[in-house]
DNA sequence: ACCTTACTCGTACGCTGTACGATTTCGCAA
DNA sequence: TTGCGAAATCGTACAGCGTACGAGTAAGGT
């Protein structure tokens, strides 16, 4: 099977899938490809074209509904789809807006939001409407990537350990001292989470419904 | 002067501030501050701690306005005031939330968040509204970061300078083929920003105060 | 058989972060 | 004043990075 700059994109994006970014260095691919380094740059002209490739494949897996609904439910579908892609590649998340020249999947996909938008929104709130949505769905997976667990349970075991490194270790006078100087974060962090956890998928949903429902507020008032 | 921590820390952030991040390597830091390149790291254990360093440094800058008024008055200053510091430090933007070990100063920046909600929250709603409003702000200015203008004016510039060159190249056609195959984002693009521009502060503000509102109008209804 | 084109790859260069050990500088006790 | 231990500085070296350059190979058309 001859090299090709799709079989070379597709290898990378698996690469940074299962070791991060950092380790997608072109030797190091060219390893995975079994192939020499320099090979890679017959089909790729520098690291940059393959990571703006890369964030395009990115692009290209969200998945976008049918024009048929309704704007909300079409936005809300294609935001959670966005989530769940972001989530798939989290080296992805800080390039997906920051790429110079944006691929064609990323076209696509303002394309068809803004079809939706439109539908129902003038073109001065579609444009609001999009830049408010787009701003939390990065916002939100840039949190989630950076949180030291992955679920409602995690979240609740990680506080709860914490809490127990806390009365058992010696620093726990400087660990007191920070809960007094920082009382509301701690309730918060104390008393809540480690309570109850953090469901991540739930709370993206929430602050979802929360600016769809206000967009819709805005335009039947408007 | 001798070399301390805090020098080393000030000389980053504003070598980062005036030629990028990526222009901020250790040698060069050095001879910024007229030292040898491993003179550094008695300060400074390594280029991780440096950069967490420095994005603390970052979180120190925003200011959090006193408990006196309610919350939104509180939380609104505080968000324009985040915004402010991220474009003022826009290599930090990537890095603010995916740092493993928050500094004290983002402790105290969320400490300050969570007390303005707690006020007029229940704990979940703080937590939800602090997610909320944490993840437009970031995304926001991750935008704001990757568009190729500054503000209104330049942004009608550059879509009518681009619209110009539309008409006047020979690759009018495979143009004119983008704009058949994404309509409604060349409807946004060339029938709207190019005549009104994009004003990025006005954008910030409105989709701030939706999610206000918005959280208000739950914590009202709830 | 020969030339062209497409493709692969070895070597080398300048850059990065930083481990290690030598060196210099400084404050304080004798 | 001298001497000594600690604090601070820095030169050298090494492994890794992206990639410029040019040599090498394989396939297809004449």
């Amino acid at each position: 099977m001859p090299l090709s700059k799709e079989r070379v994109l597709d290898a990378a994006v698996k690469l940074a899938d299962r070791e991060g970014l950092e380790s997608c260095a072109m030797r190091r691919l060219a390893d995975e490809l079994g192939v020499g380094a320099m090979s890679l740059y017959y089909h790729v002209s520098s690291k940059d074209e393959l990571i703006t490739g890369m964030v395009d494949i990115v692009f290209s897996e969200i998945e976008l509904p049918s024009t048929d609904g309704d704007w909300k439910t079409a936005m809300r579908q294609c935001a959670i789809s966005k989530r769940n892609v972001l989530n798939r590649h989290r080296w992805a998340i800080g390039l997906l807006e920051s790429q110079a020249t944006p691929g064609p999947a990323s076209f696509r996909v303002h394309n068809a939001e803004i079809g939706y938008l439109r539908e129902a929104f003038s073109v001065e709130m579609t444009i609001q409407a999009c830049s408010v949505l787009d701003a939390y769905i990065y916002g939100f997976a840039l949190q989630e990537k950076m949180a030291p667990f992955e679920n409602a349970e995690g979240a609740a075991a990680l506080a709860e350990q914490q809490a127990r490194e806390f009365e058992a270790q010696a620093e726990q006078q400087q660990l007191a001292a920070l809960a007094d100087e920082f009382p509301y974060l701690a309730e918060v962090v104390a008393g809540h989470v480690a309570k109850v956890g953090y469901d991540f998928t739930e709370a993206f949903e929430y602050g979802l419904d929360l600016i769809l429902e206000a967009l819709e507020t805005r335009r039947d008032t408007a």
